[in-house]
This record gives structure tokens, C-alpha cells and sequence, in this order.
DNA sequence: TTTTAATCAGATTTGTTTAATCAAGATTGA
DNA sequence: TCAATCTTGATTAAACAAATCTGATTAAAA
């Protein structure tokens, strides 16, 4: 139910590139020293934003990486969609996935259905640009700090498998 | 993103003891029966639901598990709490999950954070009654079929790490 | 009292996925 | 040219999920 690291730090670029889109391209390395993540981590998770649209890039020196369309037009929904390849609480929840046997009888779906919906419509209600407004003061200031990601991923999952203490 | 297999199980191993809840306790193999898992995996899963309390059970011939509690106060919210150790979209959508260096500067986690709770209101909301009532006809009518639960975990994930069609 | 049907506990296995790195190319401005 | 930059695909190590295996313990029924 957590969503992957690739997805937070996609969303993490995305918002860099557009607190700086007034100035020019920027590169992966910039966005890795922004955000704390190895280039070439960035350089693999630019990949599908790009080709779906999301980013442009011009190559060579004193290229980079830029936002396709305004920070107004880009939403977390859009972002997660396609780094998870969809917002489904089960593989059941999608429409195109018939492939359970029980699918059209399953007592539980419908739910999973339900609340797959009310979340992808939530994300999709929250733009690029209402994140760098919530946060940054003046949006494409230099002189905000940057702050890294968010980069632990594993443990501490206050699993169920563990039993309680004694 | 996805909810594991595990939680899915348990919500239809629930709904299958709240469905015979006034016929006696249900066996592990009885529900392995009704839902196409395997007896030992039932008995991993149940294991946290009982410490939870919302299961209890009766060792020996004859014996088996029911409902600690009633349908109606039975949640999805629970048990996907339970088994997924929380409903947060993020590890740092947790208040106790003060591990990121730069939690409170993340200019992404709020709203990691406004769309977990809203899931977490909606999974709260749906008691095991109410699916059972959109479900079945007749609650606890044995004459009602059972339909064994999604076996298809992994693949079909759309992946964005696939380039697509060139 | 013995048998038998159950739960209980937990270790082990298998394969997948994730997160990340490595390495070699392809472009292009200076 | 050359150095900065994106592009692409392969590879790795660890974590995790799903499930099975083993061996108890418990208690009703025969």
C-alpha cells in the first residue's frame, strides 16, 4: 500500500523543475544535488515522465531537463498513475484486468473499487503548483532552501507477522 | 500502492466467519475450502486477527473460529490497518514515523498525508455488513455459492520501467 | 482412554521486486 | 574538438511477499 521510492522522488523532480522553470533547463545533476538522489537514479525515473510527456530535455552542454507544460496542468494523480502504472488498491480494481476468475462475484471488490476511486480523485485534484504554493513562500525563489528526499524506504513496517510483544 | 495478498485474504476470510456467524465456529479448512487458500496460509493469517481481537477460536475436534465481535463493527479500515501495520501512502504519512531527516520541510508529504487520511476515513466506513449486504442476497444462507479469492498477485503491473511501444 | 480433528507456533523456502549502480553510447554547445 | 549532457540497457544485492513445511498442543468424540 506504500507507494515505491520511485514515484515520491518523481514527484520530488517534477516540483524542483518547476520551482526553477524560469530559468533554463536544469540538469540531473542539479536535481541530484536538490534532492539528495544519485543521477543516475534521476536520469532512470526522468525516463517515463518524459516520454509520457511530462518533461522535455536538450542534450549536450548546458542541456537539461525541463517541465513540458505549466506546474498548474500537472497533478500527483498523473505522476502516480504512471510510475505505478495506475492507482489500484488490488490488480482487481482495474478495469482492464480480467484475468481473476472470480472477479465479477467477488464479495470484496467492489470496495477495493471504491476506494481505488476516491483516492485517484484526491490525487488528481493536487497540482504541482499547489504544492510549491502550500510550501514555498515565493514560488522559483533561489533563496529557499532545498531539502533531500526522503530516502528510507525499508523496515520499520509495524508488521502484523511479528507477534506482539509477549 | 497495491494492499498484499494477505490483507485481501483476511478481508474474505472475515466475511466468510461473518457470513456463517450463527453456525458455529468455522474450521481452517472449511474456510480454505470456501476460498481457495491454503489451510496453512489461513492459520498465518488469522493468527493477528485473533491478537487483535476480532477473531477468537476453540482448540480441538469440532473446534474452529468465529467473530470476536459483531459484522456491523467489523471495518475494512481495521483490517487493513491491521495486516498492512497502518494505512499510509508514505512511511513518513505516519505522526509516529519521525525517521526522515527532513520530515517537516518535505514539500511533498502533506499531501501524501491528506490522501492517506481520506482513505483511511472511507476503509473505516465499510463494515463487514455492509458487504455482506451488497453481496448475498440471503446473509448466512448456505445456499448462496462461494467463490474462491483472486490468486493473481504479481505481473500485469503496467510497468512505466518498460519502454512503451517504440 | 485412545483416537482424531483441530488450533498454535515458527522456521524455511522460493521467486519477485525494488532500489540502485554500472557501463557504454549519442548529442550538442562552446 | 571536447567536455558536459542526455540515453539506454544490463546488472546487482538486499528486501520482501507468498506460501509451504514441521512439529507441537489442545480437546471433543469414539
Amino acid at each position: 500500500m506504500k507507494l515505491s521510492a520511485r514515484t515520491r522522488y518523481a514527484a520530488r523532480i517534477l516540483l524542483d523543475l518547476a520551482r526553477y522553470s524560469n530559468s533554463g533547463p536544469l540538469a540531473a545533476t542539479r536535481l541530484s544535488q536538490h534532492t539528495g538522489v544519485s543521477v543516475q537514479f534521476i536520469e532512470q525515473i526522468l525516463k517515463p515522465l518524459k516520454q509520457a510527456g511530462l518533461t522535455t530535455s536538450t542534450r549536450g552542454a548546458s542541456g537539461g531537463h525541463s517541465l513540458a507544460k505549466p506546474a498548474t496542468l500537472i497533478t500527483l494523480g498523473e505522476v502516480v498513475r504512471l510510475m505505478e502504472g495506475g492507482i489500484h488498491l488490488t490488480l482487481c480494481s482495474s478495469e482492464e484486468t480480467a484475468t481473476c476468475a472470480s472477479w465479477e462475484f467477488c464479495p470484496t471488490r467492489a470496495a477495493w473499487v471504491k476506494v481505488s476511486k476516491t483516492m485517484e480523485q484526491e490525487l488528481d485534484s493536487i497540482t504541482l503548483k499547489d504544492l510549491l504554493d502550500d510550501y514555498y513562500a515565493v514560488p522559483s525563489d533561489d533563496n529557499q532552501p532545498d531539502f533531500p528526499v526522503c530516502r528510507i524506504t525499508r523496515t520499520g513496517r509495524g508488521n502484523a507477522k511479528k507477534s506482539a510483544r509477549k
